[in-house]
DNA sequence: GTGTTTATTGAGACGAAGTATCAGTTAGTT
DNA sequence: AACTAACTGATACTTCGTCTCAATAAACAC
């Protein structure tokens, strides 16, 4: 987990000049707990414009400070990341969101390349449903 | 793949109107080759309304009738489905959609259910990339 | 420090996608 | 024919994201 002058200096070394404006975003982006909407920054920050936090979430997802998750309702939210290229399980309840770490279909691109044509060079995967505290509080429905 | 009678039929039975609406929009959807969007149908259409577009386009969605392509730019698209759940190879080239009928996470969710307190309900998957033709057409890029 | 260059900023216009409203219409039923 | 609930569509509205462009401010060289 970076803190705000590490990512900075990591976005000076690529040549993205130290201003103020992207420095607010990045602390704030940096405060968040659990996943979060473009629009809860620009609500959050003071003077940094909306075109600006955008730009910088671009910076962001660029350089894996964080990722995104796409929600079940197709909304797209983000979420700090410590890691590389992994998937999200979602709470459909709460919205709480684990990492899986370990690629599901990694193993499966080989597969794919050998049994079609096409040369794979990414791939979006989700997963939804309750965690363990919300089953526990809400028992009745259950998975199929 | 369903016919205008047989979807109209199909949802007369679930306690939906046969109107001329309905009927226009279905029918434009039925025409659609590959992927399209919803605005595709919009303009295709001639006295039906855009919301009348975007609610039937759901009622769709429910029945199977379509499906929904989440292209990699993040807009989303839809394709006329006879199949169940499956995924897409989307060709970021030329835009082909290939139908992967066997779901590569099936497998994935009794692991998931063992090693995390989640109970799966859902996710989505989606593959890109590249399709033969497009990579003969320009070898130079390939995959990594 | 001063000046130059160039990236960056932010206000605001813009466009796409989808939802909410609501008075008027129509399909299906009796 | 009458009734009623479902449906329609014009329109307003929201949200998300991009684009433009004049003004600003880093970084750097002197
Ligand atoms: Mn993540
Ligand atoms: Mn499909
Ligand atoms: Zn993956
Ligand atoms: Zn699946």
């Amino acid at each position: 987990m970076p803190k705000l002058e590490e990512i900075v200096q990591q976005l000076e070394e690529t040549g993205y000049r130290n201003t103020a404006s992207r420095r607010e975003v990045i602390a704030a982006v940096l405060s968040q707990r659990g996943h979060f909407a473009i629009d809860d920054i620009c609500q959050q920050v003071r003077w940094a414009g909306r075109a600006t936090v955008f730009r910088t979430m671009k910076l962001l997802q660029d350089t894996s400070v964080v990722c995104r998750v796409l929600l079940e309702n197709g909304n797209l939210h983000y979420r700090l990341s410590s890691i590389g290229h992994h998937h999200h399980l979602v709470c459909v309840e709460c919205g709480g969101v684990q990492d899986m770490e370990d690629c599901v279909v990694a193993e499966m691109l080989t597969r794919l390349a050998n049994q079609t044509s096409y040369a794979i060079e990414g791939h979006w995967l989700e997963f939804y449903g309750r965690c363990g505290d919300c089953r526990v509080a809400k028992p009745e429905l259950q998975a199929v």
